[in-house]
DNA sequence: TAATATTGGAGAGTGATACTCTCTAAAAGT
DNA sequence: ACTTTTAGAGAGTATCACTCTCCAATATTA
């Protein structure tokens, strides 16, 4: 197909494909003469993988070059495409106190959970408590626990639940899982803490 | 206090926070004089809030300031100021298709959770589910019902765990916690996941 | 065959966001 | 008297993610 079907399919401007391909997020199409190029299925996936990550997922261009760049790497080792694809997605200026990275490892060895020892997903939890911190709000142990538990629980149920057919799908569906069931999650905790924000609080009014 | 030592406490440039004032994130201080004004703690923690909300939480200013907004609105029964700030959290130009909003809808009825019909989070939690079916994703009712227990575990724990000493706390402690526990439990489930995939995936290798 | 439309490629321009800088006159400290 | 700080307002800057404009080279249609 040509660029202007490529761009009716995914709903993505022609100017916008183009920009796209200058900034290497979108492979080019085959050339054919000078001034034409042939796209095919594999763009319009690339095309709608790039716009959920950015527009859902909440991604920078930058941030999604990144992401792509491990999802085409096909020599790594199935369970080391989750680990590069969630480092990618990881902004590189983080740093945290060496008590919340502490904290942290500790948890891990606590759960026996399986991850790199230089996994930068630590790092990223310690600056998250870190954040609370700052602003004079400790998490406690037994909330950190819950949250622990429940994201065991989400992360299990994710990972059994991702496709095995083919390669390519199952770690595309890994990013996707990974950067779009955040957003599902966080909406989920929203109703379910204005539920018990209602059962605690909401003594007067009936929701309707 | 005069700006440079409001400054110096909360580590943000003088110029920055003349442009929170001017923009109506920071309340003024107390004139003194035509060249002069008195900040005191309660800038000191608005200040606090607001860069946790923006560098952490992850959200605009404009943001912000609805959420802050809300924090304000004095006349509101507590279990309501949840609600409003969640709505304020939300982007305003979600639009979802009928059939996620009946999904949503019917999880909410099946879970018999307190929460108003005109939710702006029932309209967010639909747009994320379409956001994966847009890229050939179904999220299954197996896996969306470990998403919404899991949420309910930890709405729960966390409103159980909210001060209630003091009103502006209670209040303040919400919208950190809705802002910042998100992205301590999305680390969590990513490292969850590493752990997951490991187990599932990682034969060879053992994690260092 | 002539007129019209589309394309690749590259550079420039745009609009939003969040600062950051500069300036002025007033006042406070020394 | 002199230096420093401030409020307030406007202008300038950096980044991001497009979006527009242009050109020569084709393709398509009349």
């Amino acid at each position: 197909m040509w660029i202007a079907e490529l761009s009716r399919r995914t709903d993505v401007p022609v100017a916008t494909i183009k920009y796209y391909l200058r900034e290497g997020l979108l492979p080019p199409g085959e050339a054919v003469g000078a001034t034409r190029s042939r796209y095919d299925e594999a763009h319009v996936r690339r095309l709608r993988l790039i716009r959920a990550l950015v527009e859902s997922g909440g991604l920078s261009l930058a941030r999604v070059r990144g992401v792509l760049a491990e999802v085409d790497e096909e020599s790594r080792e199935l369970h080391e495409v989750l680990g590069a694809a969630h480092g990618a997605l990881i902004p590189d200026d983080l740093v945290a106190t060496p008590e919340s990275r502490l904290r942290v490892d500790d948890l891990v060895a606590d759960r026996s959970w399986l991850v790199y020892s230089e996994s930068r997903d630590r790092l990223l939890l310690a600056a998250a408590l870190d954040a609370l911190e700052k602003v004079g709000y400790h998490l406690d142990d037994e909330l950190l626990e819950t949250y622990a538990s429940a994201a065991t629980e989400i992360a299990d149920a994710e990972v059994s639940h991702l496709p095995t057919d083919d390669r390519q799908r199952t770690v595309e569906a890994t990013v996707l899982l990974t950067a779009l069931g955040g957003p599902v999650l966080l909406a989920l905790r929203r109703l379910a803490q204005q539920n018990a924000s209602a059962h605690r609080y909401g003594t007067s009014h009936l929701p309707g």
